[in-house]
DNA sequence: GTACACTTTGGAACCGTTTCGAATACGTAT
DNA sequence: ATACGTATTCGAAACGGTTCCAAAGTGTAC
């Protein structure tokens, strides 16, 4: 394999002029210039990154640690990250949980030890309080470029960027939407612990305010995956009396819990209605299709890069808690509840009139498009 | 940040026997060990990765190709390869397709380009005979660590190890199934061309040999995702005739076309029968629980990291086109076909006979757990 | 022709390991 | 006490880049 070297030789200069050659390339003639790149080409020369990573401590190598692979929510947000990292000539290294422990302390360690330059770190499920939470925090104190990603992530003071959407936000227009077409029994779908509380937390904030009772036998804890949705719809069944409405944590429990409803012949959503959290692609293609609250993904992936390589690049040296915008796409699998009329029409509502025929939701079209590159509402920020 | 030389100025010895301390061991006295050993915890001395790999031409990093995030048969793979690489201390960097590009192209460079130790390249549905493939061979030939995984990879004569289960044998298994129970239009969803080709191949074969008509009407061209699989069983209904049963070129299409069809009030297997191939974790979930080709998935990710770690080691210097065994697990979603009765049953068959009540479907019920671990046909060997 | 400023190039030092030949220490036989 | 073999330990030389300082080259003004 040829070296630096060997390239200085072939083209007969200095080995730091063939490196001037390879970085930047200032203070060199022209005619060196193409001297050095003919040799490079000849020899098919190629920079050891072992050998540049110990000279310049860059190893231009970007970790992205997710707490699972299979849900697109993350995919998409691997596709942001990566259209910031690819121009800039960084490697990208998605780091998924083991079967046995988190993702998250074998690339703490990574960055710890120098095999990476920087860490964005997708908070699962749970809590931010953790271990790992606390590993995290000390090497964001010592200045190791980190940022967080994900549903809801909170912390008060960080020691790194913090990357969120407003769900809570969208989750609040989703209820508003339920409530006013006549739900008052509406389960929620999901963990009850961990970055995604938020979400239960704006469930409980929205039934609340609507004077509607929160009943525990309504919140079905789960996980954030299909088969979990699928699995808590088919508990509904055991029940004498069912929600009208269901809430997700995210796209995939949502579409899981309407393939089990599916199956045992339940319509939707004259019989149910059901609202998930992400809008990943999935969501608009599925029958009906799920109304949703939209998150920016690729968008938040672009941003925690940016700030990431900012930090790593030093051109950025404060701490920002950024919430991107997010917003209910209302769709197909919502619409009035079973026996709803609405308050205008003086007619005793039948007593069981749901049926294909029934009047058709109103199906607001949003432009989806707008929101795919916005998201700009910064929260807060501290100095360094 | 402390480095080895800190550490033997603390420890008061040499650098090279903190360095023997640190690797192996082997001639360094009991006392001198300890006295370096905690020096290294005092100082908190973790070694340069850079300066490591610069100086043994080991980056301890491999790098795992996938098609694509989201299918948990992935998912699987990459839980066998790291059962074997992170006891061995390497660390896996995970690739997935860019949106624009394949991801092969950026892991190949990196192979080349010493970033990485080794690479596990798990083939997509796109063509073994494109430009990546190509660049792979020449890599391979020059004699970098390179396996090949996937389903149906095939070489003649690979110049690194190629892995893969028996799924075409599967697939005949599957046809016969269908094909006793009366099933004669039998569709076929999923790619025409690429690594999965074979499966498309066996379906043929499988349809010939039952002397059965093979109408590219139900040659169903499609991804290899959910929402393939969704819009492939959609198109079903603006036919007049359908068929009886659909083959799928994985669990996931399989899942997405269920989904399709029990919107639509399709009852499964009743009405019609579905069989997947993976065997993913979802397929034995769902609702009805889904016939599907097995494939040794971790077993396939662990026996494709011991292959790469032994040429890494230099341990193994042949190569081999590996397929391990794959079977037909029969659960509930295939059944007899509309109207089938039995040969040695001589009555006539009643025109519209399927309904709940008809014959419950014969159950095999297959060890799974025989399979979890085994597989170890090996197909063709060549030495170096 | 000489002094001076400025651009380009050369060459050495350094990054933090591993490795290997040489040096030392130690134990045993003479 | 001396010689010798073996088990440890030392210390220097790589590995292949980047970076910095000094040297050389070039052009302009006097």
């Amino acid at each position: 394999m040829a070296s630096i070297r060997d390239v200085a030789r072939q083209a007969e200069v200095a080995i730091g002029t063939v490196s001037r050659v390879l970085n930047g390339g200032s203070h060199v003639t022209d005619l060196t210039r193409q001297r050095v790149q003919k040799a490079i080409k000849e020899l098919g020369y190629k920079p050891n990154p072992a050998a540049r990573a110990l000279r310049s401590n860059r190893t231009h190598l970007i970790a992205l640690t997710l707490p699972e692979l299979t849900n697109p929510f993350y995919a998409a947000i691997v596709e942001g990250v990566r259209q910031v990292f690819e121009p800039a000539d960084f490697r990208l290294v998605l780091c998924s949980p083991n079967s046995s422990n988190n993702a998250v302390p074998q690339y703490i360690d990574m960055l710890a030890n120098r095999y990476i330059d920087g860490l964005i770190v997708v908070f699962d499920r749970f809590s931010a309080a953790d271990n790992n939470s606390i590993a995290l925090f000390r090497l964001g104190r010592k200045g190791f470029p980190i940022v967080a990603l994900g549903p809801g992530v909170a912390s008060d003071k960080p020691d790194f960027d913090c990357i969120t959407s407003q769900v809570p936000e969208g989750l609040k227009e989703a209820m508003q939407h339920l409530v006013e077409m006549g739900h008052r029994e509406i389960a929620y779908f999901g963990p009850l612990k961990g970055v995604v509380e938020a979400r239960l937390q704006a469930y409980r904030t929205a039934l609340a305010r609507h004077k509607i009772k929160i009943a525990d036998s309504l919140i079905f804890r789960g996980e954030t995956t299909l088969e979990s949705g699928f699995s808590r719809a088919e508990e509904l069944f055991q029940r004498q009396r069912r929600p009208t409405a269901i809430v997700a944590v995210n796209d995939m429990v949502a579409i899981g819990a309407m393939m089990a409803l599916q199956e045992h012949g339940v319509s939707i959503p004259e019989e149910m209605s059901i609202v998930g959290i992400d809008d990943i692609p999935l969501a608009s293609m599925v029958h009906p299709t799920l109304t949703t609250v939209f998150q920016p993904k690729e968008a938040m992936g672009r941003l925690a890069a940016e700030r990431l390589l900012g930090r790593i690049e030093k051109r950025i040296n404060s701490f920002s808690a950024i919430a991107l915008s997010s917003q209910l796409i209302v769709r197909e699998s919502t619409g009035p509840a079973p026996n709803f009329r609405p308050t205008t029409n003086g007619q005793p509502s039948a007593a069981s009139a749901q049926n294909e025929t029934m009047g058709k939701r109103r199906t607001l079209k949003v432009e989806e498009a707008a929101f795919k590159d916005q998201g700009n509402c910064i929260q807060r920020q501290r100095a360094d």
